[in-house]
DNA sequence: AGCTTTTTGCAAATGATTTGCAAAAAGCTA
DNA sequence: TAGCTTTTTGCAAATCATTTGCAAAAAGCT
């Protein structure tokens, strides 16, 4: 069974955040896509259901959130310079991206982990988070022989580019 | 002894790409700061030999430069939004940057391709390139008592911050 | 309900990077 | 080296994601 996770308004006072309607639904629609957005993604979402909310209330919002620990921020290739966010509810992972579809591949492994270990070791530095993002062509793109990136263009096909 | 490393001119050429004083000049102030700089940085440094330089033109050969794969993009901490550069003649190795000071640390090992060859062999992707940057607090700044990132701030301290 | 603090919507500002364009330079070729 | 073609440059204006100032509205007390 699914461990339910606490709901926005738990999780926001967990936080020592204040409730408000719009955090609780940016936390809500993150939680439901399950998916990785970003501002204007989710600005999109939020005005469907509340169409006054302000696009800058959904930047100041994310930036709220992320300081709190209950979103974290990705960046991705080729996307650079655009911020992306997901729910920290889910385990450590690390990602992918297909720069010629743009599709997200999400992955874990343990040796990132022994990155960290041997660079604090090894530096004595202390390590509060990494950005970790791999880029390349995916197994999709590579059967219909895309070996180069298409300029800079991202063209999604069918199973439509998930980012 | 160094083993002498191709002059940009020779490395334009090789590169299929024309050799203009303005590319020259940038490739050998990159290899010559051995360290990131980005488009504004590189720009005041160039403009000290070259004063009528222009910053358009410097992103714009860093562009060119960077597709003809001789120089390579990084991303910081706190800086994403802002692309720095390094000539592509080093070893392959990764970065560590001070939340506190900005200082960089870079790093070499072994496990990165490991994750690069778990992540094509479980995923059928093929690894263009990663970006990897870890961010935390540096060794100098940890003895100094610097726990938490202040704010949004990096205070550099004695040994200037060299990002 | 009353009072204080934080948040919101809106509009305008930022700041890094990009682009259109005409003049200048680079790379041929003869 | 001169002539011709293509690429690059400097400059100004444009983009685009993100941020900020401000007065009104909402949240969290008491
Ligand atoms: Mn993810
Ligand atoms: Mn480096
Ligand atoms: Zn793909
Ligand atoms: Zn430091």
């Amino acid at each position: 069974m699914t461990a339910s996770l606490p709901s926005p308004e738990e999780r926001l006072r967990a936080a020592g955040q204040r409730v408000t309607a719009q955090r609780v639904l940016l936390l809500r629609l993150l939680d439901e896509s399950k998916e990785h957005l970003d501002a204007e993604g989710l600005y999109e979402r939020a005005r469907r259901e509340m169409p006054d909310i302000n696009l800058s209330t959904v930047y100041r919002n994310l930036a709220v959130l992320k300081e709190a620990g209950l979103v974290e921020q990705r960046y991705f290739a080729r996307e650079h310079g655009r911020e992306y966010f997901e729910p920290s509810t889910s385990a450590e992972h690390y990602h992918f991206t297909c720069l010629s579809c743009g599709r997200v591949v999400e992955f874990e492994t343990p040796l990132i982990a022994r990155v960290r270990a041997e660079l604090q070791a090894r530096h004595g530095v202390r390590v509060r988070h990494a950005c970790i993002c791999f880029e390349g062509i995916c197994a999709d793109c590579a059967a219909r022989g895309q070996t180069v990136p298409p300029s800079k263009e991202i063209i999604p096909h069918d199973p439509p580019s998930h980012v």
